[in-house]
DNA sequence: ATTAGCACTCAGTCACCCTGAGTGCTAACA
DNA sequence: TGTTAGCACTCAGGGTGACTGAGTGCTAAT
């Protein structure tokens, strides 16, 4: 275990670095105005904590950097998190109600938020709104064969998807189909509607109609890929990170900015994270993916009546702002979850 | 007007350095297999160049670097587009079918793709279905006075938004408008939408009904903001240009990547092109945007049934390799102008 | 246990030189 | 008269060496 003396000397160096970026020598630390020990001694602390693992040397005589174990060592116990009480930043609300017909355009705003407040690129997933319930399937035909299908949910979310009508099903009995499914199924939610199509609508479909594979070819194409709600991503201020020195040289910037193109891999980052309560943090390696092996992940849940349907976070440097970008996260998390909740009522 | 000579020299000296980005000495020049002038003389004629506009010098003892004008003019008269004929890559059409269920889906692999074959970013707009007709109005009531107002249009295309009814109307009476709406306006394009809600119904209405005022301010909900479709902007490949030397360095990256966030900035960039038919080229300060000065955008119109309902282009600097850049961008055009057509059946 | 002193290391910067690529000019040439 | 060869000149870029400043580790003194 740590001294005391080498944790305040640990924090002071870590404080330090997150706000330079640059290795911190024994000096600069003992200049610290309420701190009154030799740079020889803080030499000798320091020796020891490289020793322990919690800090680094890049090359002889320069100063110390923290390590992956020395920022995690920070984060769990050095991180003073009553400096920034409850800071609800007041901008927030008054921001948020501006436009708030729609969910994806708070969700959205949110994200834009979250960047600037923080200077970090922030990831924002969901809603997954699994827990609303069907309202009304529709379908409206038009030239051929086609017809667009509609899927509404009780919380106003609409999906809507182009479907072919199978031969075997006359397009005048289509409408009988669905008066079906509505009947069945109004009140179920998105999950479960796949499978309750499959096991009840299909054995009662199969009773009395011969046209029972075509109906089911086209049911299937109406639900098909509208779990992709789960795996919205939104993504605020992606040239933030350019303001990071440790990004000033292209090489290093491209694959990171090339992940933020490709949102699959943004969802398989973030939210394996689940949708734990409380604020995540993942430092430098402990994340998957190699691009970001640099960089710390911060997310947090939000949650509409208490549960939680989505994951905002932000990422930064591994020598990023933890105090203040955990306060903001917070913060937002929680007027967000209000905001839906009431917005969804 | 330049001799043969000179174009010979301007051609090849752009080719260069759109191949290399390094400026071009006369030594370089006269070393190409099928040139037999001297270096002396290529001096010469390139001096005279200069002094027309068509060139740069950096510095002195640099090589030349074609100048704004310069690039015009071979974009102009230099440019061998016979080179790369109905270079149809039939990779193209391959990609296309695999998932053609939905236009966006569409447009947004056509961006993909487009940048993928130029290695450039692609900016694509549209399409504008301004053209497709009003198939239905359907409003679905959730909680309390909340309702999803869902605007089907005969190509598939589907609006929905959410929207308070306002307290002057009854909830239960609200599908006795939307029959009217329907019976009215179905066949009409978007754009026309507005004016006759605003013009036909409002004086039809007004006769009979005394919720004359709620009931405008509820179409009003539905049909606002609508128009947005005009301006979606997909996106392709934005890191590509960090492979350009010309953007080494973070400073000169930013702006540029900003720009890539503000998809407004982008549509009134690319817009003013309209839908002229063929292939509309702006380099460098031809530009408006302040930010792309040292880039060049060429953009092509595609179309549904022969009428154009969006852009498809590209942005590269302006040292870009204009022809085979404009052979991709033609066929793309055509291609995604005959599978929209296609689809739109 | 702490501190002062000292020798040592190393990245960064600056001045400097050299080289190579390129030009412009002039004189010779066809 | 147009083309080429030769030559002096310019300039960016790369390499070298010296210097500086920040920092460390070790040892001896407090």
């Amino acid at each position: 275990m740590l001294t005391d003396r080498q944790k305040i000397i640990l924090q002071v160096l870590i404080d330090d670095y997150i706000l330079t970026a640059e290795p911190v020598g024994s000096r600069a630390i003992s200049k610290r105005p309420d701190m009154s020990i030799s740079p020889a001694t803080i030499r000798n602390e320091m020796s020891d904590l490289e020793e322990l693992g919690y800090l680094e040397q890049p090359h002889t005589s320069a100063g110390r950097v923290p390590s992956q174990k020395g920022y995690r060592f920070y984060v769990d116990h050095l991180l003073n998190l009553a400096s920034a009480p409850d800071d609800d930043p007041h901008g927030l609300r008054v921001e948020f109600l501006q436009r708030i017909d729609q969910m994806e355009q708070v969700v959205q705003q949110a994200a834009t938020i979250l960047s600037s407040l923080t200077n970090y690129t922030s990831i924002v997933l969901g809603p997954k709104v699994s827990t609303a319930k069907l309202r009304q399937i529709q379908l409206v035909p038009l030239q051929d064969r086609k017809a667009v299908a509609i899927i509404v949910m009780d919380n106003g979310h609409v999906e809507n998807r182009m479907v072919t009508i199978p031969e075997g099903i006359a397009v005048e009995s289509v409408q009988h189909y669905i008066e079906l499914l509505n009947r069945k199924l109004v009140g179920v939610s998105m999950p479960e509607l796949k499978m309750r199509l499959h096991r009840e609508i299909a054995t009662e479909l199969k009773r009395y109609s011969e046209q029972f594979e075509s109906a089911m070819t086209l049911f299937d194409q109406m639900v098909e890929g509208q779990e992709s709600d789960l795996s919205k991503v939104y993504l605020g201020g992606t040239t933030k990170i350019l303001n990071q020195p440790e990004f000033r040289n292209v090489e290093k910037l491209k694959p990171l900015l090339d992940l933020f193109e490709h949102t699959e891999d943004l969802v398989r980052l973030v939210d394996p994270f689940g949708l734990k309560p409380g604020i995540q943090i993942r430092i430098g390696q402990e994340n998957e993916h190699e691009t970001i092996h640099n960089c710390s992940l911060i997310t947090a849940s939000y949650s509409i009546d208490g549960k939680p349907v989505g994951t905002i976070g932000v990422l930064g440097p591994t020598r990023m702002d933890y105090g203040r970008t955990i306060a903001v996260i917070r913060g937002l998390a929680n007027n967000l979850s209000s905001l839906l909740t009431h917005l969804n009522k």
